[in-house]
DNA sequence: AGCTCAGATGGCAGCGCTGTCAATCAGCTT
DNA sequence: AAGCTGATTGACAGCGCTGCCATCTGAGCT
């Protein structure tokens, strides 16, 4: 033996099973990693040493020698409060699969995007990535990840790919659906508060709306349709030259809950009363939506589950059959409507 | 060549780096682990042949060598809020360092928690850990992990080791100083909403408050110190009962923002003033300590810097030294007073 | 000139696994 | 009884690097 093993470090090694089990590394081998052609009585022994000499395989080693990584790759752009609940679900989901996920911040605007990319894939050999928006758009990204032979899951992509699986939810369905509630509470001027421009999402959601108001046969006025940038701050300037129009609407939905919060604020500011005069609805149902008053009717993202199934669609890729199952999976998750307080019926003197 | 490599995959190899560049793949090496007893022409070339292949060295196969693996943990039982903040502090930090950041979440009450340990550190070698609350103060993840060697972070631990280094804040401090705010505006019926038993911040905080009432002479009102788990539901249970209390407090401070909205909801449903009436303070700065109205006054928490720094630590202990540098590090944050909108002058007339 | 010595470089084995292929064996067939 | 089959097992090389040690070079010295 040349180098020594440090001592107390790591666990035993195949050898060691082995001969605890009186068989062969490659037999070990194959009880671990689950193959067929091994006689019940062998893998029982097998199984019994390995758990006796508490024997982990060493990760490196087997993806060296197999030429995998057990490594998934997380790539986002901005951390946002739904990212630790999706790579929770993501996390959980590669458990089940013997996969690890390594969490990798990606600048999107950034020039050296492609260089950084590389150097990851290069070094990790990463088994699948999970692209989280913005990244889940970019032409660079998927080029490079499709170069080097790697599945990757696009979450909730504006443009879908022919060979890109995706995880998405039905936002236009959601939000139409929320303003037929708010339609069926007598509300005709309804404000409608988009999200960044650009977003997937803030089309959708914008579209949503746009079909209930044209199947009620209503005009969307101009005036009542504001752009944010998902923001806060931009939100309260969206609801105050909403809350200015006069009419005033009677309703305002927001693209995402911290938009719909500050148009809570914006109201309260301007004397408006909550919910009587003016409804408010959200998206997400992030925490701040039980954390306003009047609590906020909202959309409600299974965030957790995106993730997991983001996990499941690499899981279920076959690098030495045809890749993805054809055709490439594409999966919608239902969204909830979530109805607390922040909707009241269309006051009577409007 | 036995098995082909897939086209298209990975990167070169070092050995054609080091046929490029004219020298053996030893010296190749050399320069990718920055060693001395390169010339510096020598170096330049090689440098330009991994340019020109775009090599990037495989992990696992330097891994697996050097016995290294350039993999650090981020162990967490709860994702929060405060999460993706401090991953993305972490993961930035590790790069700068050639780490990666593999995130696991563990579950503390778990009965199978060591085993799960066992499993990770066995399998994936890790370098170095960061423990994030309650993982820090468990004995059992701290034994198993110093058996295997594996340097480990606690990020604000409530009993620290003496072989452990941590990285907190001074919680005591900013809610003595925030406590001693109120105390000049007046206040003197001061609530305390305390978190979740147990919790290291929860003392800390609660001490602090303690500090500056004592220093000011002032005796805590037992029915004012109100005990919650740091979630808004029972923040509104707790803000209830300070409020139903005679003389009614003028001010709030609750231990963390969520409880902080849930006081001002509180406050609302009971016709309370905000804040003529009634000012309220919270802690984190978390989002939406900016998305309610008032805003709140709040403590700000440098969550990424503590990831950050976290990941230094880790990336500081030299497994073939000493370890740690003597003294074992242990790193205070300082933490900011936000202050905003929900802190008024106590009302004249209570 | 002959010597030493540090700096620079290369050779080689091996890290802990898995892919390939060969060997062995029991159970059948004809 | 020889031949064939499929199931089970093992031998061995090698994945892509790095640790250790040998070798070589030229500067500095006596």
């Amino acid at each position: 033996m040349r180098r020594a093993a440090a001592p107390g470090r790591g666990s035993a090694t195949i050898e060691v099973v082995a001969a605890q089990a009186g068989v062969s590394p490659k037999t070990v081998s194959r009880v671990i990693n689950d193959e067929r052609g091994v006689r019940a009585e062998t893998r029982d022994r097998v199984r019994r040493a390995i758990q006796q000499l508490d024997y982990h395989p060493n990760l490196a080693a087997r993806g060296l020698a197999g030429d995998r990584s057990f490594l998934v790759g997380l790539f986002y752009d901005q951390p946002g409060d739904y990212l630790s609940e999706f790579q929770t679900g993501a996390v959980q989901r590669c458990r089940e699969s013997n996969l690890h996920l390594m969490i990798e911040p990606l600048a999107a605007a950034s020039a050296e995007l492609e260089r950084d990319l590389r150097t990851l894939v290069g070094q990790l050999r990463l088994e699948g990535v999970i692209l989280l928006p913005p990244l889940s758009d970019l032409p660079v990204v998927h080029a490079t990840l499709a170069a080097a032979g790697i599945p990757a899951v696009h979450i909730a992509p504006m443009h879908e790919q022919d060979d890109a699986p995706s995880v998405d939810t039905d936002d236009r369905a959601a939000v139409r659906q929320l303003t037929t509630e708010l339609l069926r509470r007598g509300h005709r001027r309804i404000g409608f508060m988009r999200g960044r421009s650009g977003h997937w999402a803030t089309e959708q959601r914008y579209l949503g709306f746009a079909d209930a108001m044209q199947a009620t046969g209503l005009d969307i006025d101009p005036q009542l349709v504001q752009t944010g940038n998902f923001e806060f701050a931009e939100g309260l300037q969206c609801a105050r030259r909403m809350l200015s129009a006069r009419p005033r609407p009677t309703a305002i939905i927001a693209s995402n809950d911290d938009m719909a919060a500050a148009a809570l604020s914006a109201a309260r500011q301007m004397r408006v009363a909550l919910p009587r005069q003016l409804s408010v609805v959200g998206f997400d149902d992030a925490p701040v939506a039980s954390m306003v008053w009047p609590r906020l009717t909202t959309i409600r993202q299974p965030v957790r589950a995106i993730g997991r199934v983001a996990a499941e669609l690499i899981s279920e890729y076959q690098p030495h059959r045809h890749g993805w199952p054809r055709p490439v999976p594409r999966r919608h998750l239902p969204l909830e409507l979530v109805l607390r307080d922040s909707v009241a019926p269309a006051p009577e003197d409007s």
